[in-house]
DNA sequence: GATATCACG
DNA sequence: ACGTACGTGATATCA
């Protein structure tokens, strides 16, 4: 069915110009006229039309006074007068559609509504698919099977999606309905009355039960009391309200549908209305338009033809979580060939899979760690990707989230949908029809492969492009892998301390109730404060926004205050273990007696992996109980092996700031917080108490950080003043720290960002906000990042030379886990003595800098062994 | 869906 | 006078 789209254009044009007016900055042309909404207006446009509609008509308001001032003459009084600065913008808007060549239209005495109104009964007359694009909820009265609204949301470019099913889902009413649902409630933004005291909840109430407004005016004598009052008092009013909310259908206006013709602008004409106004961006945007593209049909087929070019290939995994995953089909695209197949087919069709299969065979993706595990899983086996847009657009900017619309949101690229549109979301997520699903898919595989020149362009522009070919690139393989191969688990260890920790658990809540002498829920903090603070008396005061904290160190100020308070630590510590970590993973074991973890490799801001479903990066350590949850983490091939590097953040810090006395110190093998508390507090190395050694821990840790005095007095009990000396004491000690932080901070001022070791970037625009306290963040992350992030890239790079010279060696023992600064090991008794050598060397050696990397191995049947 | 809490480096 | 350390993920409760 051809399409015919209706823009409201008085809507639109507003809602451009406050999206982007909030500043009070209006953008302005060379002459001063301001251009802000126009320049909206257009982007707004170029969108809708992006999909390149058969007919596409605009609609506007003519005339202040319409038929509704005669109805209701308060009728949109209360608007406050258009701002001047937008006034110039209304003849604008429709200089730049006659130079796009868009149709408008502007009836006198009607409003755009009804002209979209007229004219959708006659696209729907002309059997066209009709779409309407505005801003006003009125227009929902419009909807039918054959027309939708999309309502702008937000911004310039996010639209929700209104059609029969959808109206009914929220509101439960049909689109007719609409019309007395605004003359039931009114409508502030019009100044309609509607029925005073009925709001949305009332006034659908009684639709649902009457049906209209007339059909509740025959029964308005049934309802009683208040509520009866109120709709008999204002039935006048709503029904002439229902009358002002109504969008006309029938004026007067001759449509000339071949005119309506969406054809394509003239290039030279519509440039000279960019440059007139100086809008250069949509100049530069139009040139690719311009250029006289073949639309590439996309073909669903049963059997793949040859693939005959370097192409994006694009698999549809169904769940979040790709190792237990269906795959819905594939999505092939180069710019001769678009094709989407089934997974069922695929399965079939044996010269596609030697396809997927060959090395040789270039390939783009977008998260092809997911796309080669999930296909495994599945029975497919990929090879040949050289390209994963996700990392691409990572090293770019890491703060772009992690779904490709939102990629392709940053590098302006247009034509691909959210994951949520097309699936669903929660429990209305469904696998699409057919079509749906194809050129979702392959929207996504022509968007890899459209960005794929420009990204990798600026990637080598900005220096980037080592880090994500000899870094990000190589680790996606690595830790595909390591996923995988996962991770074995002793389920009788996680099942025994589970029945353990339950006994404990149910007594020692029982203890808490008769300690306390209330029963109660233990895990609600509200509970908890209220039984805490308020039933027993005890001083925490309020500390939350919603009441009091119940938080570990509230707790521990009080631990002596009332025996019950010990207790509930207890029980904290025993319930988040048995929940998390013995309940938690029981359910994640797959079949194989393994656990698959999912790394994410593009979602920190720093470089940083992260690990979810489950997070094997939080394991417990530091509590006897909870360690002993890692005896269940065992070796599948015959020991764990791992290797963490000692202090690599304050080496970094070392080598980052030249910091000479810390370098030497590192270099002479010293234990640095030791040698800190030695220096700032004036004694000798053996003279150092153990509460000295650790308030420098503090100080050492606290650096990285960024810390406050104000934090660093609480954490160590000092005084704020006393430290403010302690700092100042450091910083005396170490005099390069200072001047580096200061010089961090400077250079994010004056590029926007940061940078690590390996030229990993994080952008902090907040470091010039006019917010105090939001310019005192944007600093502690600009002086944490490059530590943080470069030890984030030193562990990459250990990955990829320990890997390298594992395969060299023919060894067979795997890489399972990466814990920040922490490499395992699944390894094969008769390989235990050259790895444990092997692997100490490479990560020590992976990179040269001006303080020693001293790495740490060990080897045990299983985890909790481990040191 | 937001909030509080707590597990890790 | 502000409000107080960086980076994460999972769970339970409650609105």
């Amino acid at each position: 069915m051809e399409e015919l789209i209706l823009i409201d254009g008085n809507s639109l044009l507003f809602k451009a110009f406050y999206a982007t007016s909030y500043t009070g900055n209006y953008m302005v042309n060379r002459n001063g006229i301001p251009t802000n909404g126009v320049y909206g207006f257009a982007r707004m446009v170029e969108k809708i039309i992006s999909t390149n509609p058969k007919y596409v008509i605009v609609a506007f308001d003519y005339g202040k006074k319409t038929f509704r001032n005669e109805l209701l003459d308060t009728y949109k009084a209360t608007r406050k007068e258009t701002p001047q600065e937008l006034v110039p913008q209304f003849a604008l808007a429709r200089e730049y559609l006659t130079a796009h060549n868009i149709t408008w239209y502007e009836v006198e005495g009607y409003e755009g509504d009804d002209i979209i109104g007229t004219l959708v009964d006659f696209g729907e007359k002309n059997n066209l698919k009709v779409s309407v694009y505005t801003g006003d909820k009125d227009a929902n009265q419009l909807i039918s099977p054959q027309t939708t609204i999309y309502r702008t949301v937000k911004g310039v470019t996010e639209l929700d999606i209104y059609n029969e099913q959808t109206l009914l889902e929220k509101y439960g009413l049909k689109p007719d309905q609409f019309r007395d649902f605004l003359g039931l409630m009114g409508d502030s933004s019009d100044n309609i009355p509607g029925i005073k005291g009925v709001g949305e909840k009332t006034a659908l109430k009684l639709l649902h039960q009457y049906g209209t407004i007339e059909g509740l005016q025959e029964h308005q004598d049934e309802i009683k009391g208040k509520m009866g009052e109120k709709i008999r008092a204002g039935m006048e009013d709503a029904l002439m309200s229902k009358k002002v909310a109504t969008i006309l259908r029938d004026i007067p206006i001759d449509v000339d549908l071949e005119k309506a013709t969406y054809q394509g602008y003239d290039y030279e004409t519509l440039k000279s209305f960019y440059e007139k106004y100086d809008m250069n961006s949509l100049i530069k945007s139009m040139t690719t338009e311009a250029a006289p593209k073949k639309e590439l049909k996309l073909e669903k087929v049963d059997h793949m033809p040859e693939i005959t070019k370097d192409s994006a290939v694009y698999p549809s995994i169904y769940d979040t979580n790709y190792h237990r995953s269906i795959i819905l089909g594939y999505g092939i695209y180069n710019d001769e060939q678009a094709y989407f197949i089934s997974y069922e087919n695929a399965l079939k069709d044996e010269s596609f899979l030697a396809y997927l299969k060959d090395e040789n065979k270039k390939k783009y993706g977008y998260d092809i760690k997911s796309a080669v595990i999930g296909s495994r899983w599945n029975g497919i086996e990929i090879n040949g990707y050289t390209f994963d847009l996700s990392l691409a657009s990572y090293v770019l900017e890491p703060a772009i989230k992690e779904e490709l619309k939102y990629v392709c949101t940053h590098f302006d690229y247009e034509g691909v949908q959210y994951d949520e549109e097309v699936f669903g979301k929660g429990a209305k997520k469904h696998i699409p029809e057919d079509d749906i699903l194809a050129s979702h898919i392959v929207s996504k595989a022509k968007a890899i492969y459209e960005l794929k020149d420009v990204v990798t362009k600026e990637l080598k522009d900005k220096n980037q492009y080592e880090l994500y070919e000899n870094i990000e690139l190589p680790v996606t393989r690595i830790l595909g892998e390591m996923e995988f191969a996962g991770t074995e688990i002793d389920l009788d260890v996680l099942k025994e301390m589970d029945t353990a920790f339950d006994e404990t658990i149910e007594k020692l809540a029982n203890d808490i109730y008769r300690i306390s002498g209330t029963t109660f829920n233990i895990s609600s903090p509200k509970q908890l404060g209220q039984v805490l603070f308020e039933d027993l008396g005890l001083k925490g005061g309020k500390k939350t926004k919603t009441g009091y904290s119940t938080s570990q160190d509230v707790l521990e100020k009080i631990i002596d205050a009332h025996p019950v308070v010990p207790l509930v630590l207890e029980y904290r510590m025993l319930t988040k273990l048995s929940s998390t970590y013995l309940k938690g993973l029981q359910e994640q074991v797959f079949p194989d007696h393994k656990i698959h973890t999912i790394y994410k490799q593009t979602l920190t801001h720093t470089g940083r992996l992260s690990s979810v479903d489950p997070n094997l990066q939080n394991i417990p350590v530091r509590s006897e109980e909870g360690k002993l949850i890692r005896k269940a983490f065992v070796s599948h091939n015959g020991y764990l092996v791992s290797f963490d590097y000692s202090q690599i953040e304050l080496r970094i810090l070392a080598h980052m700031a030249h910091v000479t006395n810390l370098i030497d110190a590192f270099n002479q093998g010293k234990d640095i917080h030791r040698h800190t508390a030695a220096l700032v507090f004036g004694v000798k190395d053996e003279e150092v108490t153990p509460q000295m050694r650790s308030q420098a821990k503090a100080v050492n840790f606290g650096i990285i950080y960024g810390m406050s005095e104000f934090r660093l007095s609480k954490d160590i009990g000092m005084s704020i003043s006393e430290a403010r000396d302690f700092i100042n004491k450091y910083f005396e000690t170490y005099p390069e720290v200072k001047t580096y932080m200061d010089e961090v901070v400077e250079t994010c001022k004056k590029q926007g960002y940061v940078s690590t070791l390996l030229n990993r970037k994080r952008y902090i625009p907040t470091i010039n906000d006019k917010n105090f306290m939001v310019r005192q963040q944007a600093q502690r992350y600009a002086m944490n990042t490059p530590i943080q992030g470069t030890g984030a890239d030193i562990l990459k790079l250990a990955m990829i030379e320990v890997d390298k010279a594992l395969k060299e060696k023919n060894l067979k023992s795997q890489m399972i886990l990466q814990v920040h600064d922490e490499l395992i090991f699944d390894v094969f008794e008769d390989e235990l003595e050259e790895v444990m050598s092997l692997v100490k060397e490479k990560m020590e050696n992976c990179i040269k800098m001006d303080v020693p990397l001293i790495v740490e191995g060990n080897y045990a049947k299983n985890w909790c062994e481990l040191k």
